[in-house]
DNA sequence: TAGTAATACTTGTATATACAAGTTTAATAT
DNA sequence: ATATTAAACTTGTATATACAAGTATTACTA
């Protein structure tokens, strides 16, 4: 059956975790290739990009939770990707070598993963949706 | 930090995830009066309005996995709100009495999710939101 | 009509994520 | 200088959801 088909498509509860969980799974299927969830790739592309940075600011940029963070960036030390280091009450978050050679590979995830769906969706449509999302997003926030 | 503001608001992973996120909060709040997470409560919508109904149907509405209908439908078991009954391969689902008890609360619950975040984003926008969100779902789905 | 394939779930198991409570450290106020 | 509060995580625990494999039943096919 179609999304719109339901008959609660006229439910934005419905027909956002919808569209989100479809999303995910293109995301997911992306990001295979690097033996990585979306999220955990997202958090080590930016711990690459920015090396030290600490799980407060990890926990803006991606706007999840700390504790989410926390549990993300214990994966990526098993998997030898980050290390962790903690001075008084800060932790900082340094990329392995093992996690720093993985910046290509992840980059082509990105673009393997916007191929996938915009090629689908268009990337004119993709771009303005991107955009409303983050708008009702940020009205949202409290 | 805001949605926008972040390195990756420009990814529809993130952007969607984060905006799903968001949407579930305030859903989960709306529907705490009636002691159901939304997605049961849907269900359960759905049972009262259409009682027999089968799980496939169920996850066809939802768009989940039977599974997911399945789990669903255990909990809601627990709570006594439906009952099933099985008959060669097919199950069939019932609302309890003191499920069909709950039609108005949860209608309410629905009109209060309704009201919530629509009044921060704005109807019109909600609805071209909700919208593009079911078609571009349609066209992901294989 | 016997064997195979498809249907319709259900179960086992795993993951992402959250919240609430706990811990340690730093900052502030008296 | 001590006491209180706030900050920055971390840990315990819970939930939603998925996938893959399993089971039972029905439909199809040769």
């Amino acid at each position: 059956m179609k999304t719109s088909e339901s008959r609660y498509s006229g439910c934005m509860y419905f027909s956002c975790s919808a569209f989100a969980r479809k999303i995910e799974k293109i995301a997911v299927e992306s990001w295979k290739p690097a033996g990585l969830s979306p999220g955990h790739a997202y958090l080590l592309m930016i711990v690459i990009e920015e090396p030290g940075v600490q799980p407060g600011i990890l926990a803006g940029q991606l706007q999840l939770q700390p504790s989410t963070i926390t549990r993300f960036i214990e994966k990526l030390e098993e998997k030898k990707l980050v290390v962790r280091t903690t001075e008084g009450k800060l932790t900082n978050v340094y990329p392995t070598p093992k996690g720093k050679a993985m910046h290509l590979k992840l980059k082509e995830c990105v673009k393997h993963f916007y191929t996938a769906y915009s090629g689908v969706l268009g990337k004119d449509e993709c771009a303005r949706m991107v955009q409303s999302m983050n708008k009702l997003a940020d009205k949202l926030a409290k």
